[in-house]
DNA sequence: ATGAAAGCGCTAACAA
DNA sequence: TTGTTAGCGCTTTCAT
């Protein structure tokens, strides 16, 4: 017995025709709603597409329109609960114009990201809704801007000359981190995060840096930057609470804040390797929230970006750049929200005093 | 100034065929790699493709040869890191064959699934990957049997008689469960889950109560299964371990196996409430893994689904059956690992003991 | 070894 | 009001 054997041709535009004894062209045009068909034949157009099942091909439609409705999306991955709801708007937003969106994974790599581009651009997408892997100065911004790709760049990105940009408002949510702490009495804090995504950790480290000093000029901050990846950083944080606490007790920082969310995941598990527990032995904050982290004991106090919003605003103002808007590129700062959850209390209570109940 | 002024037309075949001065039949020879080329046009050719820098449009290319080289995944939602390891793997399966995917996310909503395959056969997809909402016997899968479609079904079903389907083997993952917990003493056990996800669900409940039931004859097995949404499970957990609670000690199961994720996030947020530690007041063990369960402390006992066996079966079976392969729909089942982490220790150990250090 | 012609499924001018 | 014509960019016979 074959497998799919009725997979017969689907019925195209000419079927339709021929059914209803009209031309393709007046299908085509009942289907743009064209009021200028005699309403008879377009009721016989319509039972004609009923009755076959008929529907446009799009691609064929945007082969001849010259313009395709696709909207070509690349995350740096797919796994994290940031870039999945990113995608899900994104989606839902390019649907609602009548648009695909079609979303690839750069998997943190420059070189792909570059290769998913042209292939983008190979399917000439209407537009490109970017999140680089690393900064709005990379290859891929330049690979469209040479070929004259419409885009809107978003997350890991400040401002641009070509591309309208659109990320969370990393300063300003570090600075409220900041008071925060420094709110809480804290005098000594490492703030952990990965170089390579120069634009936003710079802006998230400033932020912070800037408004700690600005209200406790004495405080001191230590940093572990790691420069590409998330190993070397669980290496590098081991050595570094290797060597403050070698120095005694007092010279381990009473808080973390962590510039992005795997450097969350690994502070979080250093502590428990070194059997720390949150709030009492150290504090902790992350940039990037996640639903595990309310569930956690303690709750794991965060910075949530507003995914909705940057999302909102990216294709807004792709759709106007498709649509033929002109004018310099405008970048956006979306506001942040900071949910100071349990994993944060004041220094010195003393460690470990057990479970409450 | 003019935003992307740079907006040339691409360069066609015909360009190149101009350039190179031959015709465009010949520059598709050269780009199939036909061999009766001469030599010297070939390399005209080449290097006009070069000059220009063509690329073949892959759609106009499909056009033609009425086959299209896309493969559409539709998966109930992209926010998970299950789902999104999915993706991440069925998109690179899918470019090394030359594909492009096309993801798309039903957002647990059938109607939407069904419109979205819908509108993957207007884009007449080579084949699609599908995750159903429900399980195998849903609208989608009808629709895609009433069309022709060719597909593989994931993740929520068990086995149908139109379509491959791969998934975890849930019912062995299961066992294996029952016989950790019960090996660890434990006799009163609550199962949670949504009812919604028939087949799976089901198959999970049912390979766990057999083994735990023919290991430990006595064993108490309590199951909340909400119907539709997370929500709802919340309130039914809560209500269940006031029941439970209100008939005095004892009466409270010693631990607690979530047939999902979102389960086990609700489970934990309700200990948290009732300020139970893992594993001294209660023992937690969740179907799926998440990278976050082996930070926290304590670190979440987990089924670990095979996502890479699951997407690479999916997609061999998936390319079989495009390239004209027949035969009888084969049901796959992957072994799942599980990883008993600290969430899960033996009952009695009396009730919060404080942190160890 | 090569190119002309036909056509995938559709739409946009233009004529009728 | 409608149909004819002419493609979009490509590939594939099929003559030459």
């Amino acid at each position: 017995m074959a497998h799919r054997q009725d997979q017969q041709r689907r019925a195209s535009i000419h079927d339709v025709a021929s059914r209803a004894g009209v031309s393709a062209a007046t299908v085509s045009k009942v289907m743009a709603g064209v009021t200028t068909v005699k309403p008879e034949n377009a009721q016989r157009v319509l039972d004609a597409i009923e009755q076959l099942g008929y529907r446009v091909d799009p691609l064929a439609s945007d082969m001849r329109r010259a313009k395709r409705r696709i909207i070509g999306a690349i995350m740096p991955e797919f796994e994290s609960e940031f870039f999945g709801q990113m995608v899900t708007q994104l989606e839902s937003l390019a649907e609602q114009r009548g648009y695909t969106l079609v979303a690839a994974s750069s998997r943190e790599s420059e070189a792909r990201e570059t290769e998913i581009l042209a292939r983008m651009h190979d399917w000439r997408v209407a537009g490109v809704v970017l999140a680089p892997v690393r900064n709005e100065h990379g290859p891929a911004a330049d690979f469209m801007k040479a070929n004259g790709m419409t885009g809107v760049l978003i997350d890991r990105v400040l401002s641009d000359d070509a591309f309208d940009t659109v990320s969370a408002d990393s300063a300003a949510a570090s600075a409220e981190v900041a008071r925060e702490l420094i709110g809480k009495g804290h005098r000594h804090i490492l703030v952990v995060g990965l170089g390579e995504q120069a634009a936003t950790v710079r802006a998230r480290l400033d932020g912070f840096r800037t408004t700690a000093l600005k209200l406790a000029p004495d405080v001191r901050i230590d940093v572990v930057l790691a420069e590409t990846d998330v190993e070397p950083l669980r290496a590098q944080l081991r050595d570094y609470f290797d060597r403050v606490e070698g120095k005694g007790r007092g010279a381990r920082p009473t808080a973390v804040y962590s510039l992005f969310l795997k450097g969350t995941l690994v502070a979080l598990s250093e502590f428990r390797r070194r059997f720390w527990h949150c709030p009492n032995d150290i504090s902790l904050v992350g940039f990037d929230d996640a639903e595990w982290m309310q569930v956690t004991w303690p709750a794991i106090a965060a910075v949530v970006q507003p995914v909705r919003q940057i999302a909102g605003h990216a294709m807004e103002a792709l759709f106007a750049r498709i649509e033929g808007g002109e004018g310099p590129p405008v970048a956006r700062l979306e506001p942040c929200q900071v949910l100071m959850r349990e994993s944060v209390g004041s220094p010195g209570n003393g460690p470990h005093p057990g479970n409450r109940q």
